[in-house]
DNA sequence: CGGGCACTTGATAGTAATCAAGTCCGGTGG
DNA sequence: CCACCGGACTTGATTACTATCAAGTGCCCG
């Protein structure tokens, strides 16, 4: 990681602070004083941006890139939580209840962060009470998508695992194509098995089989586009 | 469920919202002020509280009982994510989100509940942000509970499974036993099954082995005696 | 263009789901 | 208090599916 904190020029025009949704109810006055508490920081892919056990002393924001965050199974194997983007927070455990992290966090692209420490961050909480709110509110939609990942996992039906997996991609990072939805997978095969609890030669074989049915069709290792969304979404 | 809605005379005496995390940082006049604003209900054990889709447009808080919140599996199987005991409170995501229920909540024995609609609760929040604080840190654990969750069945090993949610539930409802520690379980064999993602038959057989094992000993069908806490905790 | 790593595909084995009998618990009524 | 009944639980046999092990193949980056 390189060490350079440094104080965002873009902040304090407001280019940063605004695009997080935690600060959406701010003015301009009161954005300028949060970016003055900011320091930006840099990660490259695949670098560890902390692990379970750290005290952060911090909230970290994602202002452009792609976190994973997991955990290790007792047998050993990596378990994916969630897949951070850009307006997302990492940190909050420590900021709200003073707590240890809980999870790994990994960038799996090159990503730039905003860091805020605990101390100003309370005093803002206090002063904005919006805030909280907009904390709570997004921690609301977090739990939803843990929810649906619990539902998922304790489908026993892997292809309606994958197609899942395969839907909130496409909703979270499709775009639109002639033939379909292309979807530009932010995790390898090892990676998306992570998520959904299985191994990746079977994500592979899910893969090859709904290629073969002709509702996906894949480019190469980390693009898909979907033919057919419909037959997936009766699938699940 | 009796729609006879009254006003808690206990709560007008501190003795209901006063048990409530989410209301511990208030005093006794805002207590007063809140007792006024709750009505209680009763449910009788097996009755559905809320289902998927409802718009409940009210908080409901736990005054005593035990209340099982689950989604239906696309393989149509109970996925059950939470237990909610006294103190948790249920339907936040209407409060907060304006949001429909994303689960089924059932109770799991007779249960009390206080009920407060979104209108004044909305307003308590404006006036009293710490409440917002503590929603975000109850969220926070809940978050945690299902992180935990997540990882739980995303291992393979369903014996781990067994141990863990074993755990859980000697932390949640154990009590101290001269032979270890004595649970009631709060479900049945196919309510444990729902909740870690199995069948109910592979519960009982991996329950029959930890008694063969001599680390648990079961008591009819719904008390378990933890006899070796730490072989349960090495097994995961 | 070449090499390494990620991915695919195949064969086999292991484990839990399923199907199918029994057994036991707990509540009810005599 | 006891006998009885039904639902919950246990146990067994079989099946189905994915993990695992193993051997290619092909993508992607230098």
């Amino acid at each position: 990681m390189k060490e350079k904190g440094f104080r965002c020029e873009k902040c304090h025009h407001g280019l940063c602070t605004s695009r997080v949704p935690i600060f959406f109810s701010l003015n301009a006055d009161e954005h300028r004083r949060i970016s003055d508490l900011v320091v930006h920081k840099h990660y490259e892919k695949n670098e560890l941006i902390f692990m379970e056990g750290d005290s952060l002393g911090s909230l970290i924001i994602i202002h452009y890139g792609k976190v994973k965050a997991y955990r290790y199974t007792p047998d050993g194997k990596e378990q994916i939580l969630y897949i951070f983007t850009d307006g997302d927070f990492l940190g909050e455990k420590n900021i709200l209840r003073k707590q240890m992290a809980t999870y790994n966090a990994e960038a799996l692209e090159d990503t730039e962060v905003c860091v805020i420490r605990r101390e100003p961050f309370q005093r803002m909480l206090l002063e904005y009470p919006e805030i909280s709110l907009k904390i709570a509110e997004e921690l609301c939609e977090r739990l939803e998508k843990l929810e649906t990942m619990v539902q998922s996992l304790g489908t026993k039906d892997v292809e309606s695992r994958v197609s899942m997996l395969l839907l909130e991609f496409a909703k979270k990072f499709g775009r639109e194509h002639p033939k379909g939805k292309l979807i530009e997978l932010p995790l390898s095969r090892e990676g998306i098995a992570n998520y959904i609890g299985v191994t990746r030669e079977t994500v592979s074989r899910k893969f090859s089989l709904l290629q073969k049915d002709g509702i996906i069709e894949l480019i190469g290792n980390r693009k898909v586009i979907l033919l057919d969304e419909t037959a997936l979404e009766r699938s699940i």
